[in-house]
DNA sequence: TATTTGCGAAACCAAATGGTTGCATATATA
DNA sequence: TATATATGCAACCATTTGGTTTCGCAAATA
């Protein structure tokens, strides 16, 4: 099974999960009383953000305190930037932009981010 | 079946498509050159990339340019920034840090991004 | 016109996903 | 000690996913 940071945003409740946990730890009980899920999809849910490190869990009693690992989140952003470093070295391969110029399928204006 | 940028770019090969065509529009025949897969399946994600607007084709005689839209990506990066938000949020509350500072299960110095 | 080329659509398939219910276990508490 | 609480794990299920092969059709070309 694939286990990666992107695969395990692409959830929204995950999202949603991440989110709430950013403003403060809470245990599998409290994080499952705010979704309309039952606890156990919930415990799946934060079974497969801790296998992809962005949560850790700490155990306190018998309760498990959920702590957010932000730092994870980074190999988004590292994306989106790599990305749009592509797509802005477009602009500057000026054999690629006359081309485009010249054909029509291709617009050289499409407006960046 | 849901259809949203988060969604789309869960898959590996769907964001190589991305920053492959965020340099210059290629079409599909072109695209599915660069990966292992099939024309077929290389199709399909582009068809997926289209769906949620990551994407637009246009026609040239009986080819298709692959044209990346940079703009749809922000919803990706204006949750990270939220994210990020409420994670700072953390530190300005102070009740909640004297709180977590007197609970061994909620470490305060987690290192931030 | 006959053929090649570019590409989408459909049918099919194994595996993954997101959910459920039921059970087990460890820790608090009466 | 007996009971209640917090939680994980396993089994099961319907749907989605990512891939394949096959077919069809429109546009370019011989």
């Amino acid at each position: 099974m694939r286990r990666d940071v992107f695969q395990a945003i692409a959830d929204p409740t995950r999202r949603d999960i991440m989110t709430l946990i950013a403003r403060s730890p809470l245990t599998p009980n409290h994080v499952a009383d705010r979704f309309p899920v039952s606890r156990q999809a919930v415990s799946k849910h934060l079974k497969i953000l801790q296998e992809c490190g962005l949560i850790t869990v700490t155990r306190q009693g018998r309760e498990r305190y959920c702590h957010v690992q932000p730092a994870r989140l980074n190999e988004v952003s590292d994306w989106l930037d790599a990305f749009r470093r592509s797509w802005e070295e477009r602009f500057s391969r000026l054999d690629q932009l006359l081309a485009e110029m010249e054909d029509p399928a291709n617009p050289p204006h499409t407006s960046p981010l």
